[in-house]
DNA sequence: AAATATAATGTTATATTATAACAAAATTAA
DNA sequence: TTAATTTTGTTATAATATAACATTATATTT
């Protein structure tokens, strides 16, 4: 579980006035009350314990509004979904993914570090987001 | 076109007995010579005019082949593959993504920059490789 | 060289991930 | 209370990727 930030999230909606509609409500619950990233068919078929028969779309336009916010983020090698673990929200992410158990740690630098940014101002790249994915092993399945 | 990497790859197949095949080499062909990273469809739509008929897995695993041996990368944030722009074959990769044009320019740095190697420690993580994409706006585009 | 083993491909089918398009409903603003 | 906007419901399909098995090509052993 992870009130904290669905507190957040509602805070975040009411600020902003976006709307806090059911499938909404229901993907951020799903994916707080998840150990481990979700694929959005995962996500699914558990809104479809909350709901009468979800479709896709149903699943992923709730997706894409959380990410649009970044509360949750993509893992793009898994093509899965988990919410934010940091208390303050960021666009990309970094993430250690176990290959044994399927777990992923976020952290939380906040900045680029100095060899890419050395790396952006020689090609006068503009960043706009970054996302890193380290995939090893982690402590409990080595 | 990248001559020197395909000279490498030939050499990489004669050391190890793997075989240099028609649809393997096909491929390398068509990723090197392409400015931007291909989606599989991309490289097999290519690979129709190279032979007859090709199908999926015929495209994917030519592209598995190399990303095996990391002549060949995939951007996780595109589902795009491309040749390793390196001198040193490596798994893993670091890119920066124009949102503009699509060009994808790789960088190399050989090391895990150190403020994460602390978190892999920290957290008693064993890194098995990482993959960075830096999104933004290149130099000719900004 | 023939027999056997191994590696790779061809082919069919299908799984998985994701989005387009448009009608209907809910909410907000005028 | 009408109009505008946002969001959802629904159908269909696009895009990405792999499983399974037969066949062919190459390498190894005898």
């Amino acid at each position: 579980m992870n009130n904290l930030l669905e507190k957040k999230a509602v805070d975040f909606c009411i600020k902003n006035k976006h709307r806090l509609t059911v499938p909404r409500l229901n993907v951020l619950k799903i994916l707080t009350s998840s150990s481990k990233p979700m694929t959005a068919y995962q996500i699914l078929k558990k809104l479809g314990e909350l709901m009468d028969n979800p479709k896709p779309p149903t699943a992923y336009r709730a997706i894409e509004f959380w990410k649009k916010y970044n509360f949750v983020h993509r893992i793009e090698s898994l093509n899965a979904y988990s919410v934010c673990s940091s208390n303050h929200l960021h666009s990309g992410g970094q993430f250690m993914i176990c290959n044994d158990c399927g777990k992923v740690i976020e952290t939380h630098l906040c900045s680029l570090p100095s060899a890419f940014k050395k790396i952006l101002k020689e090609q006068m790249f503009t960043l706009s987001n970054w996302n890193l994915e380290i995939s090893g092993v982690c402590k409990k399945c080595s």
